[in-house]
DNA sequence: AATGAATGAGCCTTCATTCAT
DNA sequence: GATGAATGAAGGCTCATTCAT
């Protein structure tokens, strides 16, 4: 097919060279998640993604750097996930549980737990770290202040600082993750609904 | 005694020997509680105890069997803990308060961690693995169960089946603990009556 | 072909493999032989083939490994050149003549010697000293007992129990073996004749 | 006993120091004759003589030092064996079978072991080594000369050069002491007669 | 003299990374 | 673009040696 054939034009190879990095990226998650940062190897990541491991080096630098992708990459797309769930209708209390279900149902698992090992591990960037620590959280918090505010305003939620509301929950969620994100089944992932108690009016 | 500088006699060694093990446990717990079983270099747990790396195989014959002690005490540790705190006077909410605030509240976090790490890892020794498997959260829940059943009873605590119950609330806490245990204070740990509503009943 | 520059084949790679692992069993056949299982780093076999230490854990798990391939195919060897030497024509004294040659002159002297280190030292998979111990000297002496007896049987070799008279020689020989293998020249190693003198009828 | 009653005196204290060395020495040329001086851990030998490793260190000051003193002994002492057998009575194959007795026989084979084992390894000082090269063959050589040539005189002992007879023969025994030393039982010292047909005139 | 706690050099092994093909 | 051979830094562990008691 591609022997002695045409050469593939840029756009071709473009396409290659996307695709195989999605695929790499997708393998690296999966292992990455599992393993941490540490406890990842590269051969395993390659293995997971069937090709080489000199291969992984045409596509990113380092180890480091594809942590670092993974992670900025999880960072925006959970922003985004937030967002969308946000725009979606219906009352606060409802775009919260939709929220809820979204992370603790969803395979966006991985993604949690990549963003607790960046926060935890330390071969990553300090600039990396700085940014997660100023950003994430708060912006978290900023994103859904308004939903909290107006779903205590209307009684759904608990009453009390909003921020203080917001970020312990988002810990529990994120301690969730965490657990669940390793394949083990002792540890049991609570409902939507037990969940949501701790933040609803009584 | 017998000349003119005896060496150390059984009861001063035994003492020093003790007191060397304890501090080596000490470091090799923070450390281990912070990086993981994989990414704790004995290194790290010689400096943190102030020690030279040779001497930690004097007391622990591998970083594998100084973790295996550790899990071990802790697992036993935690155990009595919430017996302890299960035979104080009171309902069983105020009970599962206590609990919650131990757990929370406490310097135990550590041991919440390395459990999660025993869990989670691969260098562990996979007799601890099944051993923890079977016995661990199954043994709290056990524990717990008489108080739950108790405190539905008394209507103070929410419906359903207490095993899920309190598999779920176990989780929760053990999510924010292994957040916890790292020194980062993006996230938040909710109050504990803030948990509680999780379980409590309305 | 599917590119500008394309990666080794199969048999290329195949090819590269076997001379390094020849190259590889080379070097350490010479170095354990002289400095013995414990006495011998890896760092000195890779030196010896010319590589980095780290290239020899791509084709040998682990020193015990190494070795022990090593001795494996020692013993293989002596077995099938010992057999070669028996089917030579002549009269049984010829033969073992032809033996004595063979063991004494050849440069074959490192096999010996690394059997009599794996028969010796610690370091050795007790499986293999298990395997050496069951098979080793008693099949060699099968293999050469009818020689023996029809050498008696002719008045070409000294009276006496069979098994002793042989196990004695090879041990004489052997023990040369490991004398020789050191490069020493204070030792000496004795004439055929004088040798065969011990086994031959006056 | 030696408590608060009066100390010791010089020449008790001489006493018990030159028995603990004793003592050491022994313990040391047992493990060292076994294991070799890369095999042999000074924690063995003060095992081994029933001390603690410590104070090995009071009686000398390396292991290298432990080692090359024993080789130094084993050499005079081998030297004025084989010259105590040669003032015995009798014609020069008498002699020479008493030797060879006393060498096969006896525990004096850790001797030869250790002597082969300081020309053998790496540890052992240059100088020393250079030492045993130069004089001990050599002399062994040159002590049994007059009495090899006197044999073949009376008709013993085989023709030939007496200096390749003699170190042959040494060569063998002590081929046979290296592997005896080991405890293995696979290997089986010839008879004395055995190994004197080699010299013996036919 | 005697003990054993303590140190650190050095070895085996792993694994991220490079490079020839 | 792709492969896997090759390198070397770094970590776990051992053990000769020192030293306080």
């Amino acid at each position: 097919m591609n022997g002695s054939v045409a050469p593939l034009n840029d756009e071709q190879l473009h396409q290659i060279r996307d695709e195989r990095r999605e695929q790499i990226m997708g393998a690296a998650l999966k292992v990455f998640a599992r393993r941490g940062i540490v406890g990842t190897k590269m051969s395993m990541i390659a293995a997971e993604a069937g090709i080489s491991h000199g291969l992984l080096y045409h596509y990113f630098k380092s180890k480091e750097e594809l942590f670092t992708t993974l992670v900025r990459g999880a960072m925006i797309a959970s922003q985004e996930g937030m967002r969308t769930v946000l725009d979606l209708p219906g009352s606060p209390m409802d775009k919260i549980r939709a929220l809820t279900h979204e992370i603790l149902d969803e395979s966006g698992a991985p993604y949690f737990l990549l963003i607790h090992q960046a926060r935890t591990s330390d071969g990553v960037p300090d600039e990396v770290k700085q940014l997660m620590k100023q950003y994430s959280m708060a912006l978290f918090v900023s994103l859904l202040r308004p939903l909290f505010v107006e779903g205590q305003q209307a009684g759904e939620i608990a009453e009390g600082s909003p921020d203080e509301l917001i970020s312990s929950y988002l810990s529990v969620l994120s301690g969730l993750m965490v657990l669940n994100a390793q394949e083990i089944d002792d540890y049991r992932i609570p409902s939507v609904d037990m969940v949501l108690r701790m933040i609803a009016a009584r």
